[in-house]
DNA sequence: CTTAGCACTCCTTCCTTCTGAGTGCCAATA
DNA sequence: TATTGGCACTCAGAAGGAAGGAGTGCTAAG
């Protein structure tokens, strides 16, 4: 069933008003409208229709109308209309974008709060590896009496501490020929072509140090199999200044108490795959708790076989344009930073007046 | 201006109703205690005496009474009772304390999770040095064409790294030549001790890789100076379950707003200094906007000259004596398990029945 | 197919009333 | 002198309408 370009022209509308006001959209308003040339008679039946086919909700009998999941869904693949940023915005996303350049970690988190900041929004952001992380060099460091300091370097700039407690005693010697043969045998090898006999090799050429070979390997198998960073989530605050929580206090830590819990823990699964943006709206959510509540998400390069997601996190009516346009933003100067010259590089240049975002 | 024995009985039933109601108590409430011998109308005119006295407040004329700041802060310093931790809590934080032993920074985040989950508060641990911090060891990394990863390691177990854009082109061995004069000439200094001669010696000894010097050192002196780890603020969103913030979203935005901001830069200068425990009631706080908000702060040992500071930010209404039997179980075994053998050492045996704390 | 008109719905707001918990004070009591 | 029962008074919050108004659906005319 297609939908007529009036009608198309009338969900849009409605899906724009909602978006800023936040209250249902009547049909005297989007008759009003400049670029409408029917009356509100013609804009209620056209309402009626798209009500039926579930694109459009009634909160109750005498209320306007509210797009449902579905009409979103519709809007964001078919209707919306690219956000165009005003110079400001430009201006201040580049401020924004002035990365203090500091440990990847870091960097990822304070970016989730430069973008929660910009949008007003919750954001989190992930990094996840888009292919095997091998180890690029193991350095132990003994620390006191009793305990070593194991610092791991992989593929993709990431760095892993661990504070290790030794079961027996070593010495300084003992503990640098094990750097050593871990670096001669162990480097540019993926979890997969970690085998147990290899280990076992190792503990042997250890001597001394041997016994420590499975606690140095435990902790480097677990990050090597880990297919995503840590997920940062930031800014949840910033939803209670969405309407929808004005005062249902309990609604909105439902809501935080599940971006906590189920997001983080489920969100590397729908990371987008196919288009460097991804949606989620209302339902189609990962978690029951967040129906009303939708994300969006965007991919970008950092290089080095990994991949960074912003996502932002808000109520189901949120301007998707605006928020694509941002991200966007964000996503395309962020992968340019990080390939050529990581984060202490230039912001981009201020583009001649504002800049055409496409999503 | 002393208080008599009743006063005292009374303020503290006061105090100890109203924490877990969070409604005004009348006098009548009090005179049905079971250890109260006299009638309500003594209590009314002890509870005038009370008021005005300060000590506590009436929300309107025909209200029961609130106490008061002042009343707090009098109950917290002479009337607490400490608080008995049942078996189950016992067993719970017990439970809590199984750490998974990982980077300090995110042992750190862990414990602030837990603390938050076992008070049902938002929470925050900071880190900090006692004494000046020493470089332990330098690491550097060649890890693309044009980068290097700095990996420095300081005194306390901390391990911080640094992705470095080189502004010239360096070789492997000249790398590792300045790595081994830097391990040479800074090792076991403070930031004092540094000097701008012995930089300049140091860049003239590294050769080609001289003028990655620069770099090094700022991130270096940077690491040193820092007095503080990062703050980790967390379950923000469980000051919503308390009824203050039952239907008044944008006060809680402020408070999370201000515990973002503020908190976490001028929280650190607040910190115990005299005994393990320090109590922020309402106006006493850092910030105005968290004049009805109480921090309780608990320190705890990490050996090698650091201290770790785990704090519950609540309503002024909380619990302060369940808080602090808490905090000071989780402060007493966790500097036994930093002393004795790391995170990974065994969690403390459950005690038979419930353990008294003392705060 | 579009539109003006109209009856109808029902949420929101405002006002009023009512209730009850709690106080302050006074006079009686021990 | 300290305590207590009694009583009038206060005031926030709940409950109950009533009015207002935005918006709809439907019908009949253009």
């Amino acid at each position: 069933m297609e939908l007529t370009d009036r009608q198309k022209q009338i969900l849009r509308a409605i899906v724009d008003i909602y978006v800023s006001t936040a209250e249902p959209v009547g049909s005297k308003a989007i008759a009003a409208l400049p670029d409408v040339k029917c009356s509100s008679a013609t804009i209620r039946n056209e309402m009626a229709e798209l009500t039926q086919m579930g694109l459009l909700e009634q909160p109750h009998t005498s209320a306007g109308r509210v797009p449902s999941p579905a009409g979103y869904r519709l809007y964001i693949d078919q209707l919306m209309t690219d956000y165009r940023l005003s110079l400001d915005e430009t201006r201040s996303l580049n401020e924004a974008l002035e990365l203090k350049s500091q440990e990847f970690d870091k960097m990822m988190s304070q970016l989730g709060k430069m973008v929660s900041k910009m949008t007003d929004l919750p954001a989190y952001t992930v990094a996840t590896r888009r292919s095997g992380a091998v180890a690029k060099h193991f350095e132990l460091l003994m620390t006191g009496p009793g305990s070593i300091i194991l610092v791991l370097m992989l593929s993709g700039d990431v760095v892993k501490n661990k504070l290790i407690k030794l079961p027996v005693s070593v010495t300084e010697p003992e503990l640098k020929l094990l750097s050593a043969v871990l670096n001669a045998s162990l480097t540019d090898l993926t979890a997969q072509e970690i085998t147990g006999e290899l280990l076992e090799k190792i503990s042997r050429s250890a001597g001394a140090a041997g016994p420590l070979v499975p606690l140095v390997m435990d902790f480097t198998l677990e990050c090597l199999r880990q297919q995503h960073g840590d997920v940062h989530l930031t800014g949840q605050m910033r939803l209670l200044g969405q309407p929808e929580y004005k005062d249902a206090a309990g609604k909105a830590q439902e809501v935080f108490e599940t971006l906590d819990e189920e997001l983080i823990s489920n969100l590397p699964a729908v990371l987008p795959k196919d288009g460097p943006v991804q949606f989620l709206v209302g339902p189609e959510n990962v978690a029951k708790e967040l129906k009303d509540t939708s994300v969006v998400m965007m991919r970008f390069d950092i290089g080095e076989g990994m991949q960074g997601t912003i996502g932002v996190v808000g109520p189901t009516r949120m301007d998707y344009a605006k928020i694509t346009a941002k991200l966007g933003y964000f996503a395309e100067n962020l992968g340019r930073m990080f390939q050529k010259g990581g984060a202490a590089a230039q912001p981009p240049a201020l583009p001649d007046g504002a800049e055409q975002i496409e999503n």
